[in-house]
DNA sequence: AGAGAAATGCAAAAATATTTCCATTTATAC
DNA sequence: GTATAAATGGAAATATTTTTGCATTTCTCT
């Protein structure tokens, strides 16, 4: 029985193992040699590919107008040992299409794992890149619009503008005081220098509006000079990882930022790219003549 | 026991079933009362929403450190049955997505519902976002390996480091700074503050490194600091937009950032990767206990 | 510090899903 | 038309996942 000798060949070669592009491609060309049975089933793998990974054995054969087993025969004619080898072809898939970053979360642990050991230091840098690269596809796939739009016009209204943040945001606060001094609005950078932070709020007045960005394990100073604004009456903008961080409590609106990390290392491209992409909706919204390449535009 | 009349109104309100959307939002303004171990796991379902279809109960308690039954009940406190009626809600969210045309078709839907005129700074926004995104894939593809090992090199061997850049630039020193800061080096930032830069590059001595971050039009103030610092016999390490440019001619090692630019606005985030991955092969090659997730090492 | 309540961990039980096996049907070749 | 092989259906066996109940720990309030 030459059959079993074909299978076998498979379930050898199956072991590279193919993404869902390419066993589709495979059991098309294998089509014709299936029985009728199996052509359905075939036919309904093909057409609903998304949803063999989420519905279970019963479902497809029930959409099929089979028995469970029939599914069973499928997945083994195409060299795996059941259903749930095939479908893990499948969830895969799923799972990369829903977030860029998986692709490469997986590709790091793989090395890890592999303990390749010794990882050159540009290749360590490069992996980095890719990870803060699949961090800003999520960033601009998961943009929620109205919220950002939100967060665009309370600054466009405002008349002064404060902005905090601690260690590793930081430098995002920086940049943000640099860019909104191209507006006419007053803006002030919560430092902390000589730790006058809280005093520094003093001169916050209602109608102000703060910019805070935090990321776990949220800093306390951050936090506090956010809470103190808000007291006064200031509305606040948070910059941070999630709708449940303290920050995002308190503020008005909450742009939540990945924090996509790589050997244990935060990446800040992303809250980057955000604070950029605030700042140049701002200027669009405000009708800046920000279309000049000098940095420094002639008002200012 | 009010906590039951109180899941029993989460139950009743569950009949109106939920999107994954509103479903996140009610776990968030739910999230202060929540147990320890619940509030992990509310954490881990918003950041991870796309996967709780996918993967089980058990992967999911796993990824939460937590057992499964903590998982169960964290379903009921929201009103399910138990975690597979919940799954079902992200399943059908993902169903959702996996629409062909879904991004376009969301954002589109997004921008709608937020009102009419918001088309554009979010399209701007987002095409921005973009913009950088093809700036980073730019800059990991053109990646000079000799070159950037050579920074590294230099800065592994230094004992104090000195970073100096102005305006646009400054943000990513102020990152450098922070990072740099991990090490057992000595570090300076040039901050400018108070025009006290030239007295401050009186404390280069030989053999310090200074890392110098400028773009066209170069900045004087960064170009003088670096002159002084190179003409007291320190090396030099640029991160600049072109051979020619000024910095690089005295430089080292020039590392260079191609200066994406949308709307002629300028993208930060390549620079920013790139002083990231700086920092991170050189805290690699320094073999800095950085594998913790926290953000400040032991020994910082 | 100690009682009581809440939260958590563990493992048994229940539910569900998957796979296997075999009886029956259908197709194929002679 | 019959013998043989292949395909199919269905139910039992198996594996897996989820849920439940209870013992133990942790927290809170007095």
């Amino acid at each position: 029985m030459y059959k079993n000798i074909s299978k076998n060949l498979m379930t050898a070669a199956k072991k590279t193992k193919l993404n869902v592009e390419q066993l589709i491609k495979h059991i098309s060309s294998d089509y014709e040699a299936l029985s009728k049975q199996l052509k359905v089933i075939a036919r309904h793998v093909e057409q609903h590919r998304d949803h063999i990974g989420l519905d279970g054995i019963q479902e497809v054969a029930r959409q099929c107008n089979v028995q469970p087993s029939a599914v069973v025969r499928f997945a083994k004619h195409f060299g795996y040992s059941g259903f749930t080898e095939m479908q893990a072809i499948f969830r895969e898939g799923i799972s990369r299409q829903l977030a860029p970053s998986r692709n490469y979360k997986t590709r790091i642990r793989d090395i890890i794992e592999s303990g390749t050991g010794s990882l050159s230091s540009v290749e360590i840098a490069s992996e980095f890149l890719a990870g803060s690269l699949a961090g800003m596809q999520e960033l601009q796939s998961s943009m929620h619009a109205p919220t950002f739009k939100k967060a665009v016009d309370i600054l466009a209204e405002s008349d002064c503008i404060w902005i905090a943040a601690s260690r590793r945001s930081f430098p995002i606060a920086v940049y943000l005081d640099y860019a909104l001094q191209h507006t006419d609005k007053r803006i002030g950078l919560v430092s902390g220098m000589g730790s006058m932070q809280l005093g520094q709020m003093r001169s916050v007045r209602k109608n102000d509006v703060i910019v805070a960005i935090s990321f776990s394990p949220y800093a306390e100073e951050t936090l506090s000079v956010a809470k103190l604004a808000v007291d006064r009456g200031a509305k606040l903008i948070a910059i941070t990882d999630s709708r449940m961080s303290p920050l995002a409590k308190l503020a008005q609106v909450a742009l939540i930022v990945q924090d996509n990390s790589t050997f244990g290392f935060r990446s800040l491209t992303s809250t980057m790219g955000l604070a950029q992409s605030l700042f140049i909706a701002l200027a669009y919204t405000l009708e800046l003549p920000y279309k000049s390449s000098s940095p420094v535009p002639k008002q200012a």
